[in-house]
DNA sequence: TTGAAAGCGCTAACAA
DNA sequence: TTGTTAGCGCTTTCAA
């Protein structure tokens, strides 16, 4: 009678010796290699179903050089826009057999390419990421071009580079928020405002091109262009006051604005914020769009109106495009770029009463 | 001159080859081993150097039986809360040169023990965990004890299972929520309400003995408790209307209420909307505390008093007692269990005005 | 029908 | 000072 070790794994090896038989022979009976006989053949199964024997995958991946894992780098973790697109892409890898290992650069150029190094080292088969800020501010993009020199793919998402040729998936920020603004426009207001970011973040600049393209569609000048730059470190909570006070001088400085376009929801809730403290009510005096369908568009109160980027489709998406790259055996396969279309999620902050 | 293969990474074989010596003096002369002369090693490390040469890890897990990889399983992503934890565990794994894997159970039974057999098998060193509901539901924890008597260690988290002796990172919920409770009395509420869960979901229910002791402790007694069971589906935004109507009737029923204690932020939320439409002005009229310190008690409005549970804490923690037992020879390490305090953070929901 | 051997990339004990 | 060899767990070709 075998006894199970409780501190190690069953092995071939081990198997192989219990029944008395070579290890290549036990390999192929649970491969129901035909070469095997019926009778070892059984032997061998029901001896590792009763121990419920699993090969070691560390094994394998030596074995078969790839690991069947997928190496995620995100910015940051507590936001709700990367967790909905790691649920996208751990959905599609699971269900194809692959684990998802998760690197986060904190918006920290020198982690990103630390993280990116610690796993290309044959942790996993590709990447899928998002690059930190500092990145697209330092435009230092060596790691990314090492990594694919080195034969493994990447899909980037959200904040894409164009100088990398790789497979992307990105949301179409432009006209996601020229939609937004023209509907605020629609909806009748006159004067309409974006509450922006400085202009290197990459998809702040893409939205507040939007914001100009719907402005320009609708003959509205230039002059009339009421553009709120906030500086990055206030979309920090703790920041939550003084975000306000800036949103609330942009205000006062511009009592006629009657629409708002923000780029992310926290600026949306503090332009709501602000304006109540000027007495004017949303959606009655103030019609107010963010972006990103967040937890927080959908408790607010007045309940807020927003873009949504569908993150967990994005994420599907770039699993996709990983995997098919992984195991397409044609490694010229073009490189793709895939648009994920916003939605207007209409709620109570564009409500026309 | 070596003509680096691009699709090939570098190994030590490789090099070998190139330089004219053995596998196993590349290997020591990499490694600073006194054994090699110095001039060969100066020589292999400058083309190591040039050629950035990075051991396999796999190679290595192989080698020493172990991954250096930490698997997190938990029920869901798109959860602030769990994202703190994670942002801990990656920390302090990080820096002790770790990666981590991440699974999602979904709350789902079945896919919480996919996962965990998916890593199971050579890729991780041990796990971080914190059981779906389901599984709290079923009270079948074979996963976890078979993963156990493999001599894989278990950190569990926050919904942990007192049938399993493991490493065990709690947040002192009954502690925080009679402590939410006594606040509410001590600023003056005569009647304070609890909103919770079904008693099936274990923190749900520590929450609401917190709440019943703090009434106790005050001489408050059973027949003026208010306690508000809600259902698991109404926790998705989609019955977000719902919810609210399902609070509306409750403070209905009790218009004595002055004081709220909601087990989550939601519940938070939802109750002051349904005071508002009750004409009750929140904190005038209502005070309300919620738990868990996420996005949406920081910008609600009026902000949301809450008690934090220090999921960041609480992540390192659970990464630092992982690691501790990974790297201790003793085995024999009797299991810890770490409560992380709750903390009130204070904000305009609990304003005496 | 079964087994031996090589190899994935690396380390380390031992031999030369 | 350097090299040979065995082994981590598995697959697969080739030999018996």
């Amino acid at each position: 009678m075998y006894v199970p070790n409780q501190m190690h794994k069953l092995t071939l090896k081990n198997i192989a010796k219990e029944i008395g038989v070579s290890i290549s022979t036990v390999s192929k009976a649970l491969k129901d290699n035909p070469e095997i006989s019926e009778d070892t053949r059984q032997k061998i199964k029901a001896f590792a179903k009763l121990y419920n024997y699993k090969p070691n995958n560390i094994a394998l991946s030596l074995k078969n050089r790839k690991t069947k894992t997928i190496g995620v780098i995100i910015p940051e973790i507590v936001h709700y826009f990367f967790t909905t697109v790691i649920s996208g892409i751990e959905e599609v890898a699971n269900q194809r057999g692959y684990n998802v290992i998760i690197g986060l650069s904190n918006e920290s150029f020198q982690k990103e390419v630390i993280n990116m190094e610690m796993l290309a080292n044959g942790s996993i088969d590709g990447f899928i990421l998002s690059v930190s800020k500092e990145t697209q501010l330092l435009k230092d993009f060596h790691h990314l071009e090492e990594t694919i020199n080195q034969g493994m793919p990447i899909v980037m998402f959200d904040r894409t580079i164009n100088e990398i040729l790789c497979d992307k998936v990105i949301v179409d920020d432009s006209e996601g928020a020229k939609n937004a603004v023209l509907k605020l426009i629609d909806l009748g207001c006159k004067d309409v405002a974006i509450i922006t970011t400085e202009d290197h973040v990459n998809v702040g600049k893409l939205r507040t091109k939007g914001y100009k393209m719907a402005l320009r569609s609708r003959n509205i000048s230039k002059s009339n262009e009421h553009i709120l730059h906030l500086e990055e470190r206030l979309y920090d909570p703790i920041f939550i006051k003084e975000l306000e006070v800036v949103i609330l001088d942009f205000l006062k400085l511009n009592p006629t604005i009657d629409g708002i376009f923000a780029v992310n929801e926290v600026y949306a809730l503090s332009a709501i914020k602000a304006a109540k403290k000027l007495f004017k009510e949303v959606p009655k005096d103030l019609k107010v769009i963010g972006f990103t369908d967040g937890i927080l568009s959908k408790y607010a109160t007045p309940s807020l109106s927003t873009m949504s980027q569908h993150g967990k489709i994005l994420g599907m998406k770039a699993a996709e495009l990983l995997i098919r790259r992984l195991e397409s055996t044609d490694v010229d396969f073009p490189f793709q770029t895939v648009i994920v279309e916003t939605e207007l999620i209409e709620r109570e902050t564009t409500k026309n009463i």
